[in-house]
DNA sequence: CAACAGCCACTGGTCAGACCAGTAGAAAAG
DNA sequence: CTTTTCTACTGGTCTGACCAGTGGCTGTTG
């Protein structure tokens, strides 16, 4: 097999497995080629073969960064079949976050296993980040606080599925933390549900941590659920600029 | 825009257009470079974002080709990035399973809540068949029986998810019951599982029913770990004419 | 004649070193 | 202090050489 291939498999791996995480820079070419004891030449024709696959950023100047594993917002637009059923039948959002239930319960449990030193790291950055915005403000810290968590259960397939249920949700109903928090009191229940959480998986108590994050989801389905019922309208318009999934492609 | 992208590019809008036709030789790097002006680096940096892109193949000595879409029943050919993801790295296999054992497990406990008369039907049709049929010989009446579960969970989203993930590891690994069958005795431990699957979901229990569902998925998880483990080769190869799409789409 | 071995002109794969072109931070000028 | 310039990075391109598979042509040999 040629080096060049084994350089791209080496790599993708390492990303896959959470050694390079999203947004991280991957050392310059000249680097990679030391390091590795091949030429130039290998690294850039590896870093390509990424590039061609949508795994790799590169700025001409800066350097090539990971880029994250979910499904394009931009480019081409394809009606995934699951997608056509969500527009048409708006009640499926509840079929979503039992779904979503499950999975988010399960990518905590394993990432309060499979943590590294670096994800907590990146989780507790993500808290943070949390806990000092204001979430009516702004819907990104929430996302990435629980992308944080997902990717630390060094599961791609998780981390896939649950970007797509994420981006699709988002097509429809407004980021839940937008129709929630308006009520002070939904606003504190929230925030104690992501302390719960954060503090079950920094800690390692992966059973704790899966109860904390289903419960997190539950409840906000359960509250949707409600507000619809007695007739406030959820809101369904998507923000201007906000796709939710762009914001981790910064096209080059 | 690097020089390189837009070979790509003009390459990739040849091939979309027909200019280039599937297993057709595209010329030699060297004709390339000679022909559009550049170096042969910027040619190959170029042919190997189409080879990450899966849309040629290259081989040492022979020259590139335009890869072939691989024709499926559906007609959409759409490597996602997790099927690419997959390909190449098996790996993955065990990952997929991890999630499918959380979210066969859901599905299973929700067809004990929600099975109507109709459900419990249709999945006592497809038990029988399952019982009947010598598994060795196909795997359909074992899709079929998961199938019907699924199904009656009333869960379009999670009926979309497995059925996705299913193809996904059909691609890769040939059904389990083909590689599990053949030892007399995890015959028999498979066809235990399936009837206590069974049972829990006819007679409405949830609880019982989730968890067979997910022990049964552990199982096939364990077992193929440790075939690779001792040597013996995972069929990974697709059986002719089997697509493995299209069997799971009786949707009318 | 046919079958074989060897040669040779391809193909892609790798290497080395050079230079161009953006970027960003440090140092010098105002 | 702000602004400009310099400088040390980054990736992008080019050149020319050589290695390594592939397959056809050719001369030898049975």
């Amino acid at each position: 097999m040629a080096i060049s291939r084994e350089v791209s498999h080496r790599l993708e791996r390492l990303i896959l497995d959470g050694g390079l995480v999203p947004e991280q820079k991957i050392p310059s070419e000249r680097q990679l080629a030391a390091r590795l004891g091949v030429s130039r030449s290998v690294i850039r024709e590896a870093l390509h073969e990424l590039q061609g696959r949508g795994i790799i950023n590169t700025w001409h100047g800066k350097g090539s960064f990971v880029a994250g594993m979910v499904p394009k917002a931009g480019g081409r637009e394809e009606h995934s079949p699951l997608e056509h059923l969500f527009e048409s039948h708006p009640r499926t959002l509840y079929d979503l976050l039992e779904v979503r239930e499950q999975l988010e319960g399960q990518a905590a449990m394993l990432a309060a296993q499979r943590a590294t030193s670096m994800d907590r790291h990146r989780i507790s950055k993500a808290f943070r980040a949390l806990e000092a915005t204001d979430p009516l403000s702004n819907a990104r810290p929430d996302h990435g606080f629980h992308l944080a968590i997902v990717e630390a259960s060094h599961n791609p397939v998780l981390v896939h599925l649950l970007n797509s249920l994420k981006n699709m949700m988002l097509m429809t109903v407004q980021a839940s933390v937008a129709n929630l928090n308006p009520q002070e009191q939904m606003r504190r229940k929230i925030v104690l549900q992501h302390r719960q959480l954060y503090d079950a998986v920094i800690k390692g108590k992966p059973g704790p941590a899966q109860k904390a994050a289903s419960a997190h989801v539950r409840f906000v389905s359960d509250t949707l659920r409600e507000m619809e019922k007695k007739g406030s309208k959820v809101i369904r318009t998507l923000a201007p600029g906000e796709s939710g999934a762009q914001q981790f492609h910064p096209e080059p």
